[in-house]
DNA sequence: ATTAAGGCATGAA
DNA sequence: GTTCATGCCTTAA
C-alpha cells in the first residue's frame, strides 16, 4: 500500500527553502530550523541537508550547531572549507567557533 | 570568563 | 535494535 512519505522527505524542500532565506552572512542551527518546520528533533535537518542535490545551491554551509561549532560530516570539502566559506561571507569567527551571538539568524 | 573537546540523552527512520 | 551533519552538560586549558 502506499505508504507516507517520511517526515524527512516531507520537510526536505522546507528545510532547502528556509536556507534560502538566510541572508548572506549569518548562520543559523539544526534546532532552529528544526523548530520553524516543527521538526521534532533537530538530527532530521541534519539528514535533509545530507540529501542537499547541490552546495552551491542551498548553502547547507551556513547550517552549524548550536553551540556554533561546526557540523562534523560537511560532505562538500570538509568542516575547515566551511569555516573559511562562512568567513568568505562575512561571519565572525570565534577562534574555531561560530559567533552565534552576531550572525545567528 | 571563554574556548575546546568529549560524552550522555532524545527522537525518528 | 542500531544509527545519526544534534543538543546540552561536564571537564580541561
Amino acid at each position: 500500500m502506499q505508504n507516507e512519505p517520511s517526515a524527512l522527505k516531507k520537510f526536505a524542500p522546507d528545510v532547502f527553502e528556509y536556507l534560502t532565506t538566510i541572508p548572506k552572512g549569518k548562520v543559523t542551527t539544526y534546532g532552529q530550523i528544526a523548530r520553524d518546520l516543527f521538526l521534532s528533533t533537530p538530527r532530521l535537518v541534519g539528514k535533509i541537508l545530507h540529501q542537499n542535490p547541490d552546495s552551491s545551491q542551498f548553502p547547507c554551509h551556513r547550517v552549524v550547531f548550536s553551540d556554533g561549532r561546526l557540523a562534523p560530516g560537511y560532505a562538500f570539502g570538509g568542516a575547515k572549507v566551511q569555516e573559511q566559506k562562512l568567513r568568505a561571507e562575512g561571519v565572525i569567527f570565534k577562534k574555531n567557533k561560530v559567533d552565534l551571538s552576531k550572525c545567528l539568524f
